[in-house]
DNA sequence: CGTCCTTTGACCGAATCTGTTTACATTCCA
DNA sequence: TGGAATGTAAACAGATTCGGTCAAAGGACG
């Protein structure tokens, strides 16, 4: 880590801390003192500053980031699994965004990732039922952001239901970035949640392309609902763990298949 | 004082302000005072200049180019106003909310304060269209959230347009949280923006009792888009800065008054 | 040449930031 | 139960910085 400056304005302490909370899940006082070689009554006033923001959540000894309380080690630890992957998949998959048009962004770590890297001077129009990434493109000058409702889930943070279902009735995109929890040619595309699924199976009928994103830690991997098939996809991004032979084989499915 | 060589007008010297932060990542008053031959007060108009055009991001004892701080200027500088005051209409808006019903939360910094700070053990039915308060309910394991969609608007971080309405209007609540930008007797309740107005307004009908949360500083204001009357609000939650005389006259009109 | 106007410097009270001190709440252990 | 240990909150102090006003300097222009 970079050894800090001697002196730093507040804000960019405040940005930092954020940073390192939103990285670890969790900072505590007295090591942001010793770190950014302040007193604990200034790293007290930092925290109670992000905390007035609504961007961390005070807690005693530290801060949390807003959002995850410490009941849901789920987000934390999965945004942790095979991150290098997919943030390659996440990279890869920017360059099938259409330059002026309408995407459909799904829910999931690599998607949020991805909706996080999105360059300032894109110019394009999002629909999404996800809160972590709306969250992440709300701000962002460039993009008409559209937010799907319904109930949301609290272990993905994602809309689903009748709201979402007939929000996605209504819409023609160009591309939706899709996310799944398991892929295999005999098993297709599944995922743990009745309800998720119907919604991905709504925008997978509202765009003309279908892009998977999956890391190939999902291959082979079957869960409770499914929701489509890999000839349903157009275009597979995943990595490298994917052996050629498997990648082949659904190629010679009609899906396209990168290997980032 | 003595001529320098290479004298600047103040353009060029506000160019090459903008450069150097940009290329260092921050610059600070005096070592721009001292690099170009002026006094801190010149820097601090040049600053100023570049700040109000949005180029620059002024902190205290210098400034960092836009766009490096991640978070919203906005939300943030915006929420240290009436902090105080703010925070006491949230707790006590707390109040008022039914122990296992439905709520509407409106967006705005008093609500999504109000919204961190719900209890954990809360059971309730939470409908928004506010990504702040839905990004610090979606955890909140006692609540069932619903979020309501539409084209999310980048000064607010609230959906509207027609999804937004059609949502509303699906919907009976047992009480609306709502905000505004400007309450009076005669002017009623304005904001500057129609859209958002139109889903005041849809908010309203969908609920049987109206809970107004505003600071006094926003007694007397009138904004572009009126959405409603002060005889539509059951009760108005607001603080000491309203005076008597005033509280007296609103609730002559029907309108309870807490000033917290 | 005189006048207007912009820019800059200088001054001073107000505001901000940080550290220090003190008081207080909570947890944990003897 | 008492009392460290830890963390928090509030009040104060010192230093720095900010913002507004006023006046001087230097061009632009009729």
């Amino acid at each position: 880590m970079e050894r800090i400056r001697n002196h730093m304005y507040a804000p960019e302490r405040q940005q930092e801390i954020l940073r390192l909370a939103q990285e670890s899940g969790r900072v505590d006082v007295l090591s942001l003192a010793e770190e950014f070689q302040v007193t604990a009554e200034t790293v007290r006033r930092d925290l109670k500053a992000l905390d007035r923001a609504g961007l961390l959540r005070r807690v005693h000894g530290g801060a949390i980031p807003a959002g995850r309380l410490g009941f849901e080690p789920d987000l934390a630890e999965r945004d942790t699994v095979a991150a290098d992957e997919k943030d390659r998949i996440a990279a890869t998959a920017l360059g099938e965004l259409p330059v002026d048009g309408n995407v459909i962004i799904d829910a999931g770590t690599t998607t949020a990732r991805l909706a996080a890297s999105l360059p300032l001077d894109s110019a394009l129009t999002v629909v999404t039922h996800a809160l972590p990434v709306a969250a992440r493109l709300a701000d962002h000058p460039g993009i008409a952001l559209h937010l799907v409702g319904g109930r949301v889930r609290h272990r993905t943070r994602a809309a689903v239901d009748a709201w979402a279902l007939s929000a996605y009735a209504e819409i023609n995109a160009d591309v939706v970035l899709l996310a799944t929890n398991g892929f295999s040619a005999e098993g297709g595309l599944t995922t743990p949640d009745l309800a998720e699924a119907a919604v991905k199976r709504a925008m997978i009928s509202a765009a003309r392309r279908v892009v998977l994103l999956a890391d190939s830690g999902k291959f082979g991997q079957e869960h409770f609902a499914r929701f489509g098939d890999l000839s349903h996809v157009d275009l597979l991004i995943t990595d490298t763990g994917l052996s050629p032979e498997d990648a082949l084989a659904i190629e010679s499915r009609g899906t396209e298949v990168v290997r980032a």
